[in-house]
Order: C-alpha cells, then structure tokens, then sequence
DNA sequence: TTGAAAGCGCTACCAA
DNA sequence: TTGGTAGCGCTTTCAA
C-alpha cells in the first residue's frame, strides 16, 4: 500500500487538512508546520494519488487522443505536437487507435468519457453523423483533425489547401514546366483534394495552361500512387507531376524507378504533405509542408484554452504552410 | 452534470448497491430488478465514472508507456503492439514522451504512478541507475524495451541479435560476397551491436574472410551512415556492406546515391531492423526484420499475465526475426 | 435477494 | 492558521 496523506498527517502530528493545503499550495499554513509536513513528505516519498484527487475535483489532467494509426508518420507527428504541449500544462495523453474503423471511434468518444478525460481530439479521415452524435452529448472541449477532409461543425486546425497547391504549380510553372499533370484521389466531393485540385486549376488557368491532366487514383497509398501511372498511357507528354498526397508522390516514383523514368531529368515530381520520408527518399521530394507537429500543438492548446475559459479565437484555424524545394523537381 | 449512480438507483426504485450489482453482474440479483434497472441505464445512458470505481477497487486499466519519440517508426510500431493487445484486454495506454532525456523518464515514472497506472513498458536506448532505483521502488509490473541495450534485471523482449546478423553475414556470403564492411556504432559495450559485430565476425571467420573491414559511426542516425562512408577511403575493394541499423544502410544508400555508385550493382547494402522506410526506398533494402509491433504486443502481454497472477514464462523473451531479401543486396 | 453504511484518498467548506 | 467533516462516485462488507 502506498503512502496517503493520513499517514502523512499523523507523521506529522497535523490534520490531513493541513498537509492537503501545504501539498496544493491553496490556503496559508504556519511556516514551522509547513517545514515539518514537507519534511515528512520527503522522507516517505508521499505523492499525492491523482485518482482520489480527480474524483473531487474533476481535473483528470487527461486529454483524450483517438487516432487512426500510429503508423502514419503524420499521425505520430501530430501525436508528438499534442503531447508535448500537453505536457507543458501537465496534461496526459490517453491514445486509442482505430485503425480507420468507425465502430471504435464511437466506443472510444465514450470510454474516453467514463475515463474523465478534460478533452478530446480526434484525428481521422472522415467525421460520421454517429460521431458527430456523441460529441455533441458530452460537451467537452473538442478537436478534429484530419489530411483529407474538413468539417465546419467542430473546430480544426489546418493549413490553406487551395492556396497550398496553387503556389505549388505556379512554382512548378515558374520552373518551366507547362504540361503539368494532377494525381489525385478525387471521389470525395468535401475532401482536402478537392482543394488542392482547384488550387492547381486556377494557377494552370492563370497561365492558360492546359489543368485537364488528371490522373484520378483509388486511394491515397503509395500503390494507387503507383498504379495510377501504371495504368495511364499517355504520360509521355508530361514534363512535371503534382500528386496530391506524398504517398502518391512515392509511388509515381517508385513507378518511375521500376521504368527507367529519371527524377527529375525526365519528369518532375511534386507531392503534398512532407510525410517524414519524403526528405529521406531519394531524390528528396519537392512538396508542400503541412506542419502535422504544430497542428496537434495548436489542437491541443486550442483545447487547454478552452478548459481555461481563455479566449481561443478562431474556430477553424490555418497554420502556414512551406513550399518544400528539393530534388524531384527541376527547370526546364 | 453526469448520470451517477445514484439517478440510476432512485430511477430505478432501488439501492445503489443493486445498481452496482447488475452493473458488475456480481451477485445475484433478481430478474425483474434486473431488468428494471438496466432499462434504467439505458434510457438515461449511464456509464459508470471510472476513475470513482479506480479509488476503490484499485483497478484503473491504464498502462503506462513511457518512449523516447514517436518520430521512430518502430517505436511507433512497438506502441501499437501495446496498444492493440491492451485493448484485447480492456486496458488503455497513457503515452509519454522523453525524446531522449533521462530526467523525464525520472518524472514520468513517478507521475504514472500517481495515475495508478497498472503497469508500465519503457521504451528507451538505455537505462541508468536512478531509472532502476524508481522502477524497484513502486512495485508494479514492468517490462524494458529496446533496439540498442539489455537488460538482465529487468524483463525484456527482443531479438537474438548475434544469430541475426551470423545469418544475414551468411547470406551475403552465400551471393558469392567476400569483402564485406561492417558498419555500426560500437562504443557502447553492452549494446545490441557488439552482439550484431560478434555474429558478423563469426559468419566470416567461419568461412576464413577478412572480419576486419570495420567502419565506426559516430551514432545510429541516417547522418552517421553517410558519414561513414563519406569519411572511408577503402571502400573501393568492398562488394557488400551490412550496417547495423537501417538508418545506417539508409544513410550509406544516400551515400552511393549521390556520388554514383549502384547499388546493387557495384556494392551490396544490408541493414538491421526493417524499419518502416525500409521496404519504402529504392533500392528496397535487404535487412533483418526486427518484429517491433509484436515485441510491443508481447511486452504487454507479459504484463497483463503478472497482473492476473498468470505464468509470465521466460523473463527475457525472444521473439523470431526473419532476413527480409531485397533489391539491395545482389549475387555477385 | 436486498439495502445501509463504511471507506477508497483526496479537496473544500465551515467553525473554531 | 488549524481541524473536523462532508462528499466526489463507486464497490464491498454486513445485516436483514
């Protein structure tokens, strides 16, 4: 059994008052008595049981993470910005993974709850109406988090997409290149893709470029990325590739490797996102950076202002981005 | 304000005893009750406070997992072994994060405690004496994790590391390779890779090759390989190369990317570990899979088993490895 | 089979 | 400045 303050208290010939004061610093205690408690707690190693603590006061210190997985480097750097800033307000982090079933994101909003968790952020692909429903029943401070889709309902945080991906190919364009294709997965009418597809659109159109060059992928992987191409015939023409997502990105170059295509001598390659491995693959890839660490940074500052009844601006925010130069791209 | 079970009881038209009795199923209670009380529950959507049933039954389903950064895919991959197993088995993961820094891991494992976390799983290079004085002092089950260091006091799961790398030295002798390089980190004696070194070393006497052809990097990163290799001049004469961690073969790979020599075709490149990036890269990379997400799912097990008094087994647990044949290595 | 009540370890209120 | 005590929401005796 672990110490607890009754044992403090009769050590220390006080009523356990008087050491729950000195321990939280909360009300005035006598300076000797004050020494002789800190005294004892130092000599039996006392901490106080946060359990007992959260039950009276409701600060479980706890904030809820539900994630997809772990195995996405976005997903671990987003993790990483919520817990360490997390950590600078003392605030723990209980992480589930769903692995992108629907079913397990319900179940957890709920365990979560019972856990007395003070917040929640949730990262995944889509937001449900079932979802939806149980956030709205506990009302906790609440993020959403998510690459490829928005919602309007629960505060986000995020980067311009549109503007992202129109800066890109007007770099693109700068470098010389006019026959620029588009990769993309392009099913979800409300995703992140979209976006980025009429960002493209625009800086193509601006120029008076032909923007009709899309190869629309089933996923976002590196093999849809890599099928994609496969598949499609008349690439030949292209001089430059803007992908929509990294892992497209990787594919089309591995694609491109397994063919004797050279990057970027004869096609460049442009991706979104700046996932880890983009900078360690070689050639490195040219792409966006979403700055994934400060997106859970500010999710979860979002969310310790709110505890704290701090103003916490704006709903949806948007983090700069970085137009990442590096070598899968080139002049022409 | 939540459903507590008192509304249950007084809904119900019973005795909080009875509504905890059918919660937990614990004792019998009769089957109208039974009833009306969970039709009770329903309706209101009452879920038990789980930090209140903690105080009391000391119970509080949460393991403690303390790691250096989730920047490491495999320590990410060790973290979802954790997590997917715990959740089998109703428990959840509450994350902390050291990046390295020994005093953290000092505090985390103080504060976990506090929490009444259950157990805990450290992942980290190394482990120091004040570590070992914290863990000895809360008696709770504990298992240590990592890639680079053992430990005989503690329980650990990992590979066989000298038989790992006496079969992939083998293998790359088996392609017909005679002047093969070791590249690793050797200067902490107690390390994996002394073990890894000794297997090379026997694979190549054992068939009377030069075991001499040793690069020393100065740390484990992807920076250190290329370093290596930047900073060696006889590697003309080698025709296989086996690093002792991937990041190192990565690194290497970037090497001979960048001042034009093939790999497979003019140096074979091995690496330890199967790192996610691993299988990503072109060349993919021939290496020695080490099996992280089940070392993870294995360590909790372990101590989900000392908690209910099960057999725990072996205390230092091997898990199998596999040699993973890929583009980067060729017969010669 | 049920309910009353003690108590988990702590905070916070009230009275002294 | 201090101590006594109620009570957080629950489980678990003990009696009925």
């Amino acid at each position: 059994m672990a110490i607890t303050i009754k044992d403090v208290a009769r050590l220390a010939g006080v009523s356990i008052s008087t050491v729950s004061r000195v321990v939280n610093d909360s009300k005035p205690v006598s300076p000797e008595v004050k020494r002789k408690v800190l005294e004892v707690i130092k000599e039996v190693g006392y901490k106080p049981n946060e359990v007992a603590r959260t039950l009276v006061t409701k600060k479980s210190y706890l904030i809820g993470v539900i994630i997809t997985d772990l195995a996405d480097s976005y997903v671990a750097d987003m993790v990483r910005g919520i817990e360490e800033v997390g950590k600078m307000y003392n605030y723990d982090i209980l992480l589930c993974s769903t692995y992108g079933d629907k079913e397990e994101e319900l179940k957890y909003i709920q365990l979560l709850n019972t856990k007395q968790v003070e917040g929640m952020i949730l990262i995944s692909d889509t937001l449900s109406d079932e979802i939806d429903e149980r956030i709205d029943e506990y009302d906790i401070p609440f993020v959403y988090l998510s690459r490829y889709s928005n919602s309007d309902k629960y505060p986000t945080v995020s980067i311009d997409y549109y503007f992202a991906a129109y800066e890109l190919t007007k770099y693109l364009i700068k470098l010389g290149h006019e026959n620029i294709g588009f990769v993309g997965f392009l099913e979800d009418e409300s995703s992140t893709q979209i976006e980025k597809y009429e960002g493209y659109r625009r800086a193509m159109e601006e120029m008076k470029l032909d923007s009709s060059l899309i190869y629309e992928t089933k996923g976002t992987n590196i093999a849809h990325g890599y099928k994609a191409l496969n598949d499609s015939i008349e690439k030949d023409k292209l001089t430059a590739l803007f992908c929509g997502y990294d892992e497209i990105a990787i594919g089309v170059l591995n694609y491109c490797y397994d063919n004797n295509l050279n990057v970027p001598e004869d096609i460049s390659i442009a991706g979104f996102g700046d996932i880890s491995i983009a900078s360690l693959i070689r050639p490195k890839l040219t792409t966006v950076k979403e700055p994934f660490y400060d997106i859970g940074a500010v999710a979860i500052r979002k969310i310790i202002k709110t505890l704290g009844k701090e103003d916490v601006g704006e709903k949806h925010i948007k983090l700069p981005y970085l137009i990442q130069q590096r070598d899968s791209s080139i002049k022409i």
